[in-house]
DNA sequence: ACCAATATATCGCACCGCTATACATAGGAC
DNA sequence: GTCCTATGTATAGCGGTGCGATATATTGGT
């Protein structure tokens, strides 16, 4: 149970995953870590040999930028979203979601749908 | 439009994408290449420089097995799923769905559910 | 003083999709 | 007959990236 997904399965919505973290506010790398590991229910463990390249490419794209600062305590490097990283999320989100789309159609009929704890949703709002 | 998928989102689901091809049947390379680009909308073009050495892998791993054969017209190497293959397909398949419900819960919000700008066709209805 | 957790960084390996290139056959156009 | 295109398979080498290993520094607990 709670396998960690291969590793090739990262390859190209990595960043994704990690403008999407970003998202939602200003963070830094150990926390960045943290959450995807939570969000995927220990699926994704982020290694730090991963993660710190992967952030230095998405500034160096120009997707993020960042500030070291130390007023909630030790010294860290937050990262922000930039306009173009707020683009390039959003198309990259369409863009994943019409392949999975596409990933759906041809595999679904091979998916054992047993999901653990049936309950579909409780009809949020 | 129709632009091509990124090439690293192939990584670590394109051999799923072959299996479940060989699923529906013997198969040769060039007809597997031929209906994944159909089955993506064009989407998914792959080159014949990946195409085979891919499906070298999978027969090296037992996942498939080839044999040539003309009856058919010309000679050809087709190729069928081992039991092997027909395990690794229900896996990965399910992990692929985990993974990508995942990604789903991280991204989903990003995703604007209408389709990008309009209809190319007159919706017919 | 010691040790684990926190926090960031880089090197080099391994894997795999892609481009480029190659070769062979088949069928149609001219 | 010759040319051209589609069909069909194959491999060499490049490039990008996730990862393990390793390094360094700070913080807080015992």
């Amino acid at each position: 149970m709670s396998e960690k997904f291969q590793s090739d399965l990262l390859r190209g919505s990595l960043d994704l995953m990690v403008l999407s973290v970003l998202a939602e506010g200003s963070q830094y790398g150990y926390v960045i870590q943290k959450q995807l590991n939570t969000a995927s229910q220990g699926k994704i463990k982020l290694p730090a040999g991963t993660l710190y390249p992967l952030l230095h490419r998405l500034e160096s794209d120009k997707l993020i930028r960042c500030r070291w600062d130390s007023s909630t305590g030790r010294r860290r490097k937050w990262y922000d979203l930039t306009a173009k990283g707020k683009k390039r999320l959003k198309a990259q989100a369409n863009q994943w979601q019409q392949y999975a789309d596409c990933m759906t159609s041809l595999i679904g009929e091979f998916i054992s749908s047993t999901k653990p704890s049936g309950a579909t949703k409780p009809a949020s709002s």
